[in-house]
DNA sequence: CTGTGATGTATTTTT
DNA sequence: TACATCACAG
């Protein structure tokens, strides 16, 4: 294999492992989708079976890229797909040994907090507003962590917790009659199928002979049962991951699956991609140099021979817009002055609520960006209510989507009326859509329910749209189906009522369209029941057309996986980042440091971090203090800055020597005062003890800290004092605290 | 049943 | 801020 002369010693040994378990380490920038991709190559040259094969991954995207390189190098078709579209396949085979149907439908977190609120009413608790958050949570961690109702220790539960196992299999009860599933079902159903069914997963074991998972450092408990059972037989296995990168844990994700894997399967095999091909030093370093502040690491020591280049930025704004407005300003200046297309750029925050300060400096100064991920376009409401319709034409069991269409346009069925009919259809084990066609049509209900005339009238009218809709589906193709379902419903006059979003919305209804055409384009077979699948596990990620010139906006989370030559990483301001909600959690406050690291390491040039005095944040304008993160990178490889064009002496040194001399001397008037590193200066004051911390005062003595929060002047302790038995809140600049 | 306006409240990351 | 929920009137 001729492929195998690019790679360094590390990466050959990878690839050249075809058997037996693998991990393999792969750092930031190390080459790790070459070696994966190299190394389904390098199976298919030894004569594995495509069919054979499996590659797992977190997204649709980086499936589809890993899946497109095979088949560029190979011309062969392998299989590799998010864990959780495994799940669906794997479940519309053999679901029905659970009890339901092949058709199920997949429940987005909309769905599954209207079903939880259902389910709470049926149950009596009084719904107060977060409970059904709550509920949902426990459950998702508890279907992560392969929890039956039935398995919950009812002990280890908090008092107003007690409820949750019947909460939690009332939810289920009712996720089974409406014919559907959670987004953690996809993959809690098939580790339980294989659990409980040996003969199935034979089967499995023997379709599937090598695996290959990446970003195994974010599995959590469900996926890697999945793939221990899967493996057990073979025990080929190939995991790729990086612990330092592991961000997912508030998702279930457990990084010991990744620290532990030698131990889980022992005669592993390790290959460690070292080299970084992607950053210049000084970026690689700090980068390196903030992660070593984590403890419980696996050592490794990344290294790049891409050359210093300049240093890392640090710049300080007064406000949220002044952020934005250095960004916006920094990114005009790279690319007039040295022709960096857009689409190198990027801006990385913490959450996705910074982006719009952002966006509209950016507007303002007319430069093209696109945001990669926020809000999908399938979350969109008038798509989900079109999707509602097709999905009441797939399956009229389910009764979220009844609910969501029933008064599409207004009929008169409000409710209390709702409710009666679902607990009717319930009584009457019949599906949502079939009691009331009985009710409207028919006589033959035991439960008959009473109705308005108004109210009769209407839910007649749905009740023939949606039989018109099923003609349709029968006879017609899918797009024909999706304009019915747009048409026929009264859907356009809907929302034609609100003026301001019409336009829009119609924009939108028109993209659907154009989807599902383009869609059954690609698609072999295009049934309703495929298209429906497809779009429930497309996340916002997969939308966005990254190829066009424009910056990047994203979160820092959607920045895994990705590189970009310069990089501005904004709010590293304590509360924000790390989180305000990491705060009390060492383990939490090591992730959001993985975090960053993952956020800095996407920079292959030149990289940026901003922080910010005052921001506007959850409602009022808030002092800032600058994040921990900055001190943690060593000052050798900062430079601070006041301005988005570089000073003289960055200009010397660095390869803009070129440039033209006017700008240079226009601009050095304001720039003589920065260089001097100030670094030191403005140390970031942070929380320097945390809540339980023993400290020592010269005129109070020995105290606890009780708690630290962000006044008019500053940081306050609030310290209990053994002395005198006392409680007193300091200002942390002024008290003088030392550790103890 | 529906629409309105007031009131309250919770603000991370997402396959 | 912005969204969801609630109370109340029609």
């Amino acid at each position: 294999m001729h492929l195998i002369n690019q790679l360094n010693e590390e990466q050959r040994m990878a690839v050249e492992t075809l058997n037996g378990p693998l991990l393999v380490l792969a750092g930031a920038g190390s080459g790790k989708t070459r070696v994966v991709t190299y190394r389904i190559v390098n199976l298919l040259e030894h004569g594995i079976h495509p069919s054979s094969i499996l590659g797992l991954t977190f997204t649709n995207k980086a499936a589809a890229e890993m899946k497109e390189r095979v088949r560029h190098l190979t011309q062969h078709h392998v299989l590799i797909c998010t864990f959780h579209s495994l799940g669906v396949r794997i479940l519309r085979e053999i679901i029905h040994v659970l009890g339901y149907k092949r058709d199920f439908t997949i429940y987005d977190e909309q769905d599954t907090e209207k079903l939880m609120k259902l389910c709470l009413e049926d149950m009596n608790i009084k719904t107060q507003k977060q409970d059904a958050k709550l509920y949902l949570n426990l459950i998702s961690k508890a279907k992560n962590a392969l929890q039956a109702p039935e398995n919950i220790d009812s002990k280890l539960l908090d008092l107003e917790e007690k409820l949750f196992p019947d909460v939690y299999a009332h939810y289920q009860t009712k996720l089974k009659e409406y014919q559907a599933v959670d987004f953690d079902d996809l993959l809690y159903l098939p580790a339980h199928i294989f659990k409980t069914y040996p003969d199935i997963l034979a089967h499995y074991q023997e379709r599937w002979s090598h695996l290959l998972i990446d970003e195994y450092q974010d599995t959590n408990e469900a996926q890697y049962a999945i793939v221990s059972h899967l493996v057990s037989k073979h025990g080929n296995l190939c995991v790729v991951g990086d612990p330092d990168q592991s961000i997912y844990s508030w998702r279930g994700a457990n990084i010991k699956n990744i620290l532990n894997f030698e131990k889980d399967y022992p005669g592993a095999k390790v290959a460690r991609l070292e080299q970084n091909y992607r950053s210049r030093t000084n970026i690689l370093n700090g980068a390196n140099a903030l992660i070593t502040q984590n403890s419980g690491r696996f050592e490794k020591n990344l290294w790049s021979d891409r050359g210093p280049g300049e240093r890392i930025k640090h710049y300080t704004a007064d406000t949220d817009r002044g952020e934005a407005g250095f960004v916006a300003e920094a990114v005009q200046y790279h690319h007039e002055h040295h022709d960096a297309p857009l689409s190198q750029m990027a801006v990385f925050y913490r959450t996705n609520a910074q982006s719009r300060s952002l966006e509209d400096r950016l507007l303002a100064h007319q430069i093209p960006y696109i945001i990669v991920g926020g809000i999908s376009f399938y979350q969109r409401r008038e798509i989900k209510d079109i999707l509602a319709f097709l999905r009441m034409v797939h399956s009229g069991s389910d009764f979220v989507s009844f609910a969501r269409t029933i008064n599409l346009p207004k009929r008169g069925i409000g409710e209390s009326t709702l409710v009666k009919i679902r607990l009717a259809a319930t009584k009457e084990n019949r599906s949502i859509f079939s009691y009331c066609e009985e009710l409207v049509y028919g006589q033959a209900l035991q439960y008959p329910i009473k109705l308005t005339a108004k109210q009769r009238e209407g839910l007649k009218s749905y009740v023939d749209i949606l039989r018109e809709l099923k003609q349709i589906h029968l006879s017609n193709s899918l797009h024909d189906l999706v304009t019915g379902a747009i048409q026929c419903t009264g859907y356009l006059s809907y929302i034609k009522e609100d003026i301001e979003t019409h336009d829009d919305r119609k924009e939108n209804l028109n993209s659907l369209l154009a989807k599902a055409v383009e869609w059954e384009l690609a698609t072999e077979e295009p049934t309703l029941s495929g298209f429906l699948e497809e779009l429930s596990l497309k996340s916002s990620l997969d939308e966005a057309d990254t190829s066009k010139e424009k910056v990047h906006l994203m979160t820092i989370h959607n920045s895994k996986g990705l590189e970009f030559s310069i990089v501005f990483l904004v709010g590293l301001e304590e509360d924000l980042f790390p989180h305000a909600n990491s705060r009390d959690s060492h383990a939490a406050l090591e992730e959001e440091r993985r975090l960053c690291y993952v956020g800095m390491t996407r920079a292959k040039d030149c990289l940026y971090l901003c922080d910010v005095r005052q921001r506007f944040l959850w409602g009022t304008t808030r002092s800032q203090r600058p994040s921990r993160f900055l001190r943690e990178v060593p000052h050798e490889y900062i430079e601070k800055i006041r301005s988005s064009i570089p000073s003289r002496t960055a200009i010397k040194s660095q390869a803009y020597a070129h440039r033209k001399v006017d700008i240079e001397s226009e601009l050095s008037e304001v720039n003589e005062v920065q260089f001097i590193d100030d670094m030191d200066q403005t140390l970031p004051e942070y929380d320097e003890f945390k809540v339980d911390d023993a400290v020592f005062h010269k005129d109070f003595g020995l105290g606890i800290i009780r708690k630290s929060y962000t006044g008019s002047i500053g940081l306050i302790y609030k310290v209990y004092f053994a002395k005198d038995n006392s409680e007193r809140s300091l200002v942390a600049k002024f008290a003088h605290l030392k550790k103890v």
